[in-house]
DNA sequence: AGCCTTTGACCAGCG
DNA sequence: TCGCTGGTCAAAGGC
């Protein structure tokens, strides 16, 4: 609860606002798939370093023109802020994918949840079943399917009368930013906002039409902020097998299985007091498709857009998942404030020990496995803290090895390494 | 009737 | 060995 949570900034809590994804480890086949040493990092990071060292510009901004680009909304054939520099690392995989750096549409599976406080990608992702996805254009075919930024841009675009009215309306500062490092905690904001801010995702095959169709009409109408009973809906069911409250936690945490028989996939989900997810820690790997039952909150009745895809993460399997953690209880504005930067992509391997892995966006790091991660919560929160403001949660990509291996599914080249102030890890 | 949630108790790992 | 903590179990109740 609150007990250990001072409020005041900056405040070990305060790092709790930065989200990360904790990549998990990858087989020795997935490696060897991959590249092995020198693959670059997934595309959050991928993303998250395109605005946090590429581009001055906050992410709305750039959302915004994503928006206004003709081609940029629902229209998933278009790269993604094309003529922005932002781009340097996109056409630095054109040299990869020989020229289009884009989707034909998003991978199937990929889900960006829409609940509040939550941007998740399910487990079961892996490289090899995303390059099998029909969303995937092998480069040799000169294309590279929609890219991630432009996942963002069409989740965006939905967002845009959301994201803009609660992120850059209600913080003004945040999308204005550019310069310092708050700037780079931007690029995901608006994202982050739109996810808190919608309702529970809808699997669909043709997103972008869902996107569009939100975007131009039901979005308007969505209420801010909503209270969701289900911790999420990636097309999985889960049963609820526990509740805790752990300490030095905001929110009770609560324990799911998924439903399927055999499937040993868990998830804990850790939930404000008024319905916010700020965590979502998946492990182990789906092996079954997902559930075609869709649960009672699943419909896009709200007209709640979301990107989802299947992805298989291999013989560890994988989780993943974005969350705010939040420093006592998330207000709608915390979540509306929520951002996400590229930082902190570290090259931690604990997990590689780990049977399951796990990947989480939080505010924390967390490639270390949970007993170990009890004892430095504290003290990498108060690290990051240290030189960023609470409303700035970041979404960082972690890789489970020293190589930057990202099981995102995708193909990363690096192309740099920068000791970044601050940050003990080399980004 | 079946499934899910709740919740206290229990178990295991760690320092 | 003990206490703390996170994770899990399982009975009870609800939907």
């Amino acid at each position: 609860m609150a007990e250990n949570q001072p409020p005041s900034p900056p405040s070990p809590s305060s790092q709790s606002a930065r989200p990360r994804i904790a990549l998990p480890p990858r087989s020795s086949m997935e490696n060897l798939f991959m590249g092995g040493p020198g693959a670059s990092p997934g595309p959050m990071t991928l993303v998250s370093s395109f605005f946090a060292e590429n581009d001055p510009r906050s992410f709305s901004q750039l959302l915004a023109g994503a928006m206004d680009s003709p081609a940029g909304m629902p229209n998933v054939r278009h790269n993604f802020l094309p003529s922005q520099p932002v781009q340097q690392a996109a056409v630095e995989n054109k040299e990869d994918t020989g020229g289009d750096f884009r989707f034909q549409h998003r991978p199937a599976g990929l889900v960006v949840w829409q609940q509040p406080g939550m941007f998740t990608i399910p487990p079961g992702l892996s490289p090899a079943s995303l390059l099998d996805s029909p969303g995937f254009v092998p480069p040799a075919q000169g294309s590279f399917g929609m890219s991630h930024q432009q996942i963002l841009a069409q989740v965006s675009s939905q967002a845009q009368t959301q994201a803009q009215i609660h992120t850059q309306s209600e913080y003004p500062s945040l999308s204005a930013a550019s310069t310092s490092s708050t700037s780079q905690l931007q690029p995901f904001s608006s994202i982050m906002s739109l996810q808190q801010q919608m309702p529970p995702p809808v699997r669909d095959t043709n997103i972008m039409k869902e996107l569009s169709d939100v975007s131009q009409s039901d979005q308007k109408s969505q209420p801010p902020n909503f209270t969701v009973d289900k911790p999420t809906d990636d097309g999985y069911n889960w049963r609820k097998y526990g509740q805790k409250q752990v300490k030095g936690g905001e929110y009770p945490r609560s324990y799911y299985k998924c439903t399927h028989p055999k499937c040993q996939v868990k998830k804990k989900v850790e939930r404000s007091l008024d319905g916010q997810i700020t965590e979502i820690i998946y492990k182990g790997q789906h092996d079954h498709p997902q559930s075609s039952k869709r649960t009672k909150d699943a419909g896009n009745s709200n007209g709640t857009v979301h990107l989802q895809g299947n992805f298989d993460m291999g013989s560890e399997g994988l989780t993943r998942n974005l969350s705010k953690s939040g420093e006592g209880l998330l207000s709608n504005k915390d979540l509306e404030s929520f951002q996400v930067t590229p930082e902190h992509i570290s090259g931690s391997s604990d997990s590689e020990e780990m049977g399951e892995t796990e990947t989480r966006v939080d505010g924390r790091d967390d490639d270390e496995p949970e007993s170990k991660r009890r004892n430095t919560e504290v003290q990498t929160s108060e690290q990051a803290s240290s030189h960023r403001t609470v409303t700035e949660p970041r979404i960082i990509v972690q890789t489970t090895s020293e190589v930057d291996l990202l099981d995102d599914g995708y193909r990363w080249r690096k192309y740099g390494q920068k000791v970044v102030k601050g940050n003990p890890h080399p980004r």
